[in-house]
DNA sequence: TGTCATTAGGGTAATTTGGGAC
DNA sequence: ACTGTCCAAATTACCCTAATGA
C-alpha cells in the first residue's frame, strides 16, 4: 500500500515552515532526523512534505516515517 | 500555488508574552500546566500557540488543553 | 539549453526550554 | 499561589555555496 495515501497533498518546505512558523531549514532537518513524515523527489536533494504528516504534528499526535 | 488551509494560525512564545506583558518563560508554564492550548514543535522543546487558544483566555473565556 | 527562484548542507551564533531553587 | 531569575542543554536561526527543478 502507499505510503502516502492518496488525495493527500504534499506542501513544500516553505509551505511547511509557515504553519509551523519556523525557518524552511529547520523543517529539512525534522524530516533528515525522523521527525516528521517526508518523500524525496527523484532528483535526491528536494523533499515535499504529506500534508497529513503535517497536520498529525499540528494535533499533537505522534509522527514518524 | 502556496495553500495553507489551517485556518488556525500559530504564534510563537515571545508574541503570546508581549500579548499579555509576561515572561516567555511564563507562557510556557502555562503549557505545562495545560491552561493555554499549545503545540510541541517536532524538536521536542520548542511550543508554538494556536492564536484561537490566545484569543480565547484574551476573552476571559474557559480555556483546556 | 539557459535562466532563476527555491532548497539543502555545513558551520556558528542566538534563542528557547526544562527543572530546581530562591 | 504565581511570577521572574539563574543554569546547562537542546533546538533553532542566519551566514554562505552548490544543486534542484520549473
Amino acid at each position: 500500500m502507499p505510503i502516502i495515501p492518496e488525495g493527500d497533498r504534499l506542501l513544500t518546505p516553505a509551505e511547511v515552515a509557515a504553519m509551523f512558523r519556523v525557518d524552511p531549514k529547520t523543517v529539512a532537518r525534522w524530516a533528515r532526523t525522523k521527525r516528521i513524515a517526508a518523500i524525496m523527489l527523484p532528483g535526491g536533494r528536494l523533499r515535499r512534505y504529506p500534508e497529513s504528516a503535517v497536520r498529525r504534528v499540528l494535533n499533537g499526535q505522534a509522527v514518524n516515517v
